[in-house]
RNA sequence: GGGCCGUUAGCUCAGUGGAUAGAGCGGCGCUCUUCUAAAGCGCAGGUCGCGGGCUCGAUCCCCGCACGGCCCGCCA
């Protein structure tokens, strides 16, 4: 269970304008105003800052700097706190005490595992759901953006203490499903030497063509004088199994690891279906025309565009349509799988799809809270000299699998979430293969191994850091390094509250620099016994710290390279 | 027509109201008889897309515009 530093001042100013509004009758007005805590660019002004005292200006009709002069003597003594000051024009700034801090070095390495570990979401349940690419076709590096967003997420929720299942939901029930049986079908019969014309709705990739000889390198001819209608529906389920088993086979590769593969279908043939709409209904969010099943409600009215027909859950076939099986799927899990929050991982173009669901799931009366999506982005990828975006329906695209085999597991998903996922990633793949000697996770990965290059030297010179008196660690560099690591706790709760994973990359690599750097000026193991111990317990809390970041990365922590 | 995301160094991107805007790559120049040079140090490189506004203070918030991407399906 960790606390960030942060908090820790955070609390100490409230607690510092709360007295200091108690002693000068502030009127209440001013208790809106936030005390909000920031961390100065320029260490001048300190580790921790707050601007509450310019807000307050206003409310109180008094100089800022009074206000912070007032705050400032009461902020509580603390064994953390070396000073606080007023500056100009109003700020209240805060430095920590090098001896608290050194101390830290010596409680982070003792921590060990659990650093940084909280237990603040425990006992909820939350589902991540991610990838759920549709299973018509190979992982792609489109959709596999989602990937890492989605396992890190999981992974993070988790460190702080939540029931975490990691989903991903085989969409195996829709039309994109009979277009891609067809597809197989016809070059099925174009591997017999029948001439075929592909329909412009048919998937035009050449894993389709693979998935064709598969099934005729298993049953030959079996099949082949089938009505196509007839070959497109066996052909259909035998499809999706291969592809859901490379879909298995690719993300064990980027090391996620689902603990569910939910199939819609096993959701449309349990009838929850029939049954949310029947729900729909009673709450009156339900109208039918023509035998068509819609969703419909004011809001639901004002979002469509002029000549639209309306939200079709079902069509007239009796065919589920996305969003009446996407809605009867979130409700499952919400209602019936026992999750208190679904947490989902979306591609951009799923924008209005959300606002469909955000206005469906509230009128079966679930708490919009428990329903969060993450969008991301698309990422293009340089083809033919020009950037592209991906389709698989459009067959243009770059293959998951190969970009894991060129450059590795660690290297795409630190390059994925170096990003924000907000923020759309151009893909240059020769680009990606030429650099990766020269990456940012082997530069993260090689601090790790280059600590671990220096326990082992410590080990054969008999030197460990048991008993070390980390009161010694005084230099600037070291200082600033073991305040770098008070930041994690921190980050991970910036990483939590704004779903934000990429903040995990830019701080590795703001570590792993400054380790570099200390590294190059100051000798771990050298010829004084006592500060060899103290500087082997800090490298070892930096170690420690980069394992814990490296791991929520996922991402390995090599001792050697 | 409406909506969402973006626009920061040559390139790829951090920085979600604070004090002098950062990193990696690329460029130039230094540093390995050393606990790992997959590293370190220095230099060069910016009208934070443009114009207004709110604010003591704006790369950040609001409005307008431009450019790029995405969406507005009985596809998912």
């Amino acid at each position: 269970m960790t606390t960030s530093a942060r908090d820790t001042i955070a609390s100490a100013f409230q607690a510092a304008v709360d007295r200091a509004a108690a002693d000068l009758a502030w009127p209440d007005d001013a208790k809106t105003v936030p005390v909000a805590i920031e961390r100065p660019a320029d260490p001048a002004n300190g580790d921790f800052a707050t601007s509450v005292a310019l807000r307050l200006a206003k409310p109180l009709k008094k100089p800022p700097m009074a206000i912070a002069e007032a705050i400032r003597d009461r902020v509580p003594p603390s064994e953390m706190v070396a000073s606080v000051e007023a500056a100009k024009p109003g700020f209240v700034n805060v430095r920590l005490s090098d001896a608290w801090v050194a101390r830290q070095a010596e409680a982070i390495a003792a921590a060990g595992a659990s650093y940084g570990r909280s237990t603040r979401l425990a006992g909820k349940r939350i589902q991540v759901e991610y990838i759920s690419a549709n299973p018509t076709g190979p992982m792609t590096v489109a959709n596999a953006r989602g990937g890492p967003i989605g396992d890190v997420l999981a992974n993070v929720l988790a460190f702080a203490g939540a029931d975490v299942q990691r989903e991903y939901y085989v969409e195996d029930g829709g039309t994109q499903v009979k277009r891609f049986g067809l597809s197989v079908a016809l070059r099925y019969r174009e591997l017999f030497g029948e001439s075929v014309e592909l329909p412009p709705d048919a998937y035009p990739g050449e894993d389709v063509g693979i998935v064709a000889s598969q099934i005729k390198e298993r049953h030959g001819d079996r099949y082949r004088d089938l009505p196509l209608e007839e070959q497109s529906k066996v052909f259909a389920p035998m499809a999706i199994d291969r592809v859901v088993a490379d879909a298995q086979r690719v993300t064990g590769k980027l090391g996620i690891h689902f603990d569910t593969w939910f199939k819609q279908s096993s959701l449309l043939e349990s009838g929850y279906l029939t049954e949310t709409i029947d729900e729909l209904r009673k709450r009156g969010v339900i109208v039918e025309r023509e035998s068509v099943i819609f969703f419909e409600t004011p809001e639901a009215v004002a979002l469509r565009r002029e000549g639209d027909e309306g939200w079709v859950l079902v069509d007239a076939q009796g065919d589920p349509k996305y969003l009446g099986t996407d809605i009867a799927y979130h409700r499952l899990c919400l209602e019936r799988r026992g999750f208190d929050l679904k947490l989902d991982i979306w591609g951009a173009n799923t924008e209005y799809h959300l606002a469909q669901m955000r206005i469906a799931l509230p009128t079966l009366g679930i708490d919009p809270a428990r329903f969060e999506v993450v969008i991301y982005q698309y990422v293009r990828f340089l083809h033919e000299g020009v950037l592209t975006r991906m389709g698989r329906r459009t067959g243009r695209f770059l293959l998951l699998e190969d970009v894991i085999d060129a450059i590795g597991k660690d290297v795409v998903r630190f390059f994925f979430l170096q990003a924000s996922a907000d923020r759309q990633l151009d893909f240059d793949f020769e680009l990606a293969v030429q650099q990766s000697n020269e990456n940012p996770a082997y530069y993260v990965q090689y601090a790790h191994a280059r600590i671990a290059s220096i326990l082992r030297t410590a080990a054969e010179r008999g030197l460990s850091s048991a008993g070390a008196d980390v009161t010694l660690l005084t230099a600037p560099a070291e200082i600033e390094l073991t305040k770098l690591l008070l930041r994690f706790p921190e980050l991970l709760d910036d990483v939590l509250e704004r779903r934000a994973p990429h903040l995990f990359t830019v701080y590795a690599v703001q570590l792993a620099g400054a380790f570099h750097s200390y590294y190059r000026d100051h000798r771990v193991v050298g010829d004084d016994a006592s500060l060899s111990r103290a500087r082997l317990r800090l490298v070892e809390a930096v170690q420690l710290t980069l394992k814990q970041l490296l791991g929520l990365l996922g991402i390995s922590s090599p001792d050697k390279m």
